[in-house]
DNA sequence: GTCCTTTCCG
């Protein structure tokens, strides 16, 4: 029905009318006086909620003549902008004969506030052409639109046409300007103009409050709210709503209250959106609790209020009220909008929860937020945390309108769940597409290149960063130094370190943990000590490392030192991974009864990482009771890890158990466990080449066996005594060849083959590197005169001259 | 009639 009357009222284009008379004909002026209709139908078209509404009201006007109606002309035209039908607003304005300028302005007022800059300003133009003199909420309507649309060519163009006009001095040109610079991100700008404004009112201060809020400079903002108040002007409402989120920003939880109080005086804490920058402020200072009170305390609460505190709750951690708040909004009829159900997923992310999650996201579609980006980047996210890639990778693969926060969000997903080689691939894509890479990229995909462990392309992607000039940034370069220190370029990782004007926390403990996981405990424990003189104050993952560090130095005093030290002097209540590095410090160092001791007396229930610890050093030091203790908790906590089942069985083994060996196997049957199997990468050119135990598909197979075998007899003749004593049921020279086709062999063989003399080897495990293969591998530094580093689960072995940098201490 | 305001993905 009403699509009838729009076509017969106005056709989509000339040609779709058939009739060859236009569809209306204006009526003679003379025909009807104006003042008869004019009033009482413009005010009945006011009356007008939609569209629809508006269409049926069309023939009667086009009955009664007064089309040619001025105010009824300037009125259509306002009302078809108003409901966002700027076609058919256009089409009405170029039906007028004779224009007058109201006219103009409502219909590029139409322009400014429904469709893209430029068609506004192409209107502004012909509107110019017209000779229609421009008057001052022409430029503020559209100086608005070029701020929305962070269009500061085209702002800075109508600045100087504005000027040209005289409109220089009007103060609501002048805060239009100020406005869209500052929305143009260009602050500086904005507070020349302002301060170039002969005189301000409120609204203009609030639009610099505002500038310099939301360009991060909340010092600034508040500052200029204690000035606006010494030149006489009182904060209203949007001040404060304007100036709050800058409160949060700097976490001035004293301002943040005073303000508070002069909302509650001023009673504008009855306004919702005041309440709501209240709540925000205060969940975002860490009292999650008062903004709670607050929110409860809201007599009228919008959308944007429960956003807010279901975000707060997110932000803060507390997934669970985070997702029982968005349930009590949906319960009370309120309609989620994109920012409602980004908090939720946030929430599902955090706490894991994969059910939660894909029920919001059964929501969000229902609802039709499913072409919204940021909140599919958020589903992409979301799933990415909840250990699922794959559904993440296909939501990313179908989204349309992909941004580079997608691409980020994809990238980083990948690396997250181990998939480092994903992670690469679609980084390089990316700028394949033309998509350029900011530092969010970079700190997602250098961690999947440490992974990885390839100092070649590691140092491309330093050289990028450099050429992207994002290497003076703290959180690429604290990435880098942990690539470095990941990719065995441990002194490469302390040079850039050094380099570095600024660092975080994390910075440090990254450098320090380089040097740990290297066996340079010395080195960690002198960079630490250097930290503590540092204005950074050491947090609880720095102690992991350090104890980290000491642990596989032996610096069993140092280490036993720090952990008092940590709640001594720092307060840092010990968590379970600091337990777990208290007790492979001991177990290592060969004080398993300590350890035992240590375990015994934890004011904790110990959990996985600490008996791990007792396992591990029970391996290494052959304690066959107290690891048998140890792996039958770990049993109990971790019941599905094949890791602690074979330590428990190597410890039988190199004991000769056959017996319980064999127990170990069966119950490892039962469970359905597999032994991960050992394998080993390393590098040559551009690629990358895997060896698995035993492996005979490599193209040089037959060199490499045939130089392992001629390397076996030199580093024999050096001395070397084959390990053989973890094998069982076959003649020693056949334990010696299952031993001699282990793929770290294999690998550093190849590696001999393919490289010249003197170039360092390395070489990635995803195991622990056994017994054999380490006392083999520091004859073969020696006989061949090589530096060979590996790395394996654990940490970096550097073998050179028949040494190893662990000192056998793994 | 015109200028300023709250929640937001990696």
């Amino acid at each position: 029905m009403a699509s009838t009357l729009k076509t017969s009222f106005i056709p989509l284009s000339p040609s779709c009318s058939p009739s060859p008379k236009p569809p209306f004909q204006l009526p003679s002026k003379t025909l009807i006086s104006p003042h008869l209709f004019s009033h009482p139908s413009s005010l009945l078209l006011e009356l007008c909620s939609d569209q629809r509404e508006l269409h049926r009201f069309l023939p009667l006007i086009i009955k009664n003549g007064i089309f040619t109606e001025h105010v009824i002309q300037t009125k259509l035209v306002s009302l078809f902008s108003r409901f966002g039908q700027l076609r058919q607003a256009t089409l009405v304005f170029d039906r007028v004969e004779s224009k007058i300028d109201e006219l103009y302005h409502t219909m590029l007022k139409g322009h400014a506030k429904n469709s893209i800059l430029e068609d506004g300003l192409l209107f502004f133009a012909q509107m110019r052409l017209a000779d229609v003199r421009p008057v001052v909420y022409n430029f503020t309507y559209l100086l608005k639109t070029c701020g929305d649309n962070v269009e500061l060519r085209r702002g800075k163009e109508l600045h100087s046409q504005l000027i040209a006009h005289g409109f220089g001095s009007n103060v609501f040109a002048m805060t239009a300007v100020v406005n869209m610079y500052a929305k143009c991100r260009h602050i500086e700008d904005a507070r020349r103009m302002f301060d170039r404004m002969p005189e301000r009112d409120l609204v203009a201060w609030n639009a610099i409050i505002s500038g310099y809020a939301q360009n991060g400079l909340a010092k600034r903002a508040l500052e200029f709210v204690f000035m606006m108040q010494r030149e006489g002007k009182r904060p209203d409402s949007i001040t404060l709503v304007s100036v709050l989120p800058a409160c949060a920003d700097v976490g001035s939880l004293r301002i943040g209250r005073a303000i508070h109080g002069y909302a509650v005086r001023a009673g504008f804490e009855l306004l919702v959106n005041v309440s709501t920058a209240l709540v925000d402020m205060y969940a975002k200072c860490g009292l999650i609790g008062i903004a709670r009170l607050v929110f409860d305390r809201m007599r009228v609460k919008n959308v944007v209020s429960w956003n807010s505190m279901i975000d707060g709750y997110a932000q803060c951690g507390d997934s669970g009220e985070a997702m029982a708040l968005f349930r009590k909004m949906l319960d009370e009829g309120v309609k989620p909008t994109g920012v409602s159900i980004m908090g939720a997923l946030h929430a599902c992310a955090d706490s894991g929860d994969l059910e939660q999650g894909r029920h919001v996201h059964e929501l969000l579609l229902r609802i039709g937020l499913g072409s919204d980006v940021s909140v599919m980047n958020s589903l992409i996210a979301m799933y990415s945390k909840c250990k699922r890639p794959d559904i993440a990778a296909e939501i990313f693969g179908n989204l349309s309108g992909k941004t580079l926060v997608s691409w980020n969000a994809m990238i980083l997903g990948y690396a997250q769940n181990g998939r480092s080689n994903d992670a690469l691939s679609l980084f390089c894509k990316m700028q394949r597409l033309n998509v350029k890479p900011d530092s969010f990229t970079l700190v997602s995909v250098i961690p999947a290149l440490a992974d990885i462990s390839v100092l070649r392309q590691g140092k491309w992607i330093h050289g990028y960063a450099i050429r992207a000039c994002l290497d003076r940034n703290i959180f690429v370069m604290t990435a880098l130094v942990d690539m470095y220190a990941k990719c065995g370029g441990v002194h490469i990782a302390r040079k850039l370190f050094d380099m570095m004007d600024e660092r975080h926390v994390t910075t440090w403990n990254t450098m320090i943990d380089g040097y740990g996981t290297h066996g340079f405990g010395e080195e960690a424990v002198k960079l630490f000590e250097e930290m503590r003189r540092s204005p950074i104050k050491p947090n609880d993952v720095t102690f992991l490392c350090v104890l980290s560090a000491c642990s596989h130095s032996g610096l069993v005093d140092e280490g036993r030192r720090y952990f008092v030290s940590m709640k001594q002097d720092y307060g840092i209540e010990p968590v379970m991974d600091h337990y777990g590095s208290m007790v492979d410090l001991l177990g290592r160092a060969g004080r398993l009864d300590e350890a035992w001791d240590f375990i015994r007396k934890m004011p904790i229930e110990p959990g996985i990482s600490v008996f791990g610890a007792m396992l591990g050093a029970c391996k290494i030091h052959q304690n066959i009771e107290l690891g048998e203790k140890a792996a039958y908790r770990l049993f109990e906590l971790e019941p599905d890890d094949a890791g602690y089942h074979v330590l428990l069985a190597n410890i039988y083994k190199a004991a000769s158990m056959w017996e319980d060996v064999a127990k170990v196997r069966t119950m490892m049957e039962k469970r359905g466990l597999k032994k991960t199997p050992g394998c080993s990468f390393i590098e040559l050119k551009n690629e990358v080449h895997t060896f698995y135990s035993g492996s005979t598909s490599h193209p040089q197979t037959k060199m490499i066996y045939a130089k392992l075998e001629a390397l076996v007899d030199e580093i024999k003749a050096a001395g070397y005594v084959p390990i053989t004593n973890s094998i069982h049921d076959v003649e020693d020279d056949v334990k010696e060849k299952l031993l001699n086709t282990h793929s770290e062999k294999l690998a550093i063989a190849f590696g001999l083959i393919n490289t010249s003399p003197g170039t360092t080897i390395q070489i990635r495990k995803n195991l622990r590197v056994c017994g054999d293969c380490h006392d083999a591998t520091k004859f073969i530094s020696l006989v061949t005169d090589r530096e060979i580093i590996v790395r394996d689960m654990h940490r970096f072995h550097h073998f050179k001259g028949g040494l190893c940098s662990c000192n056998d201490y793994w």
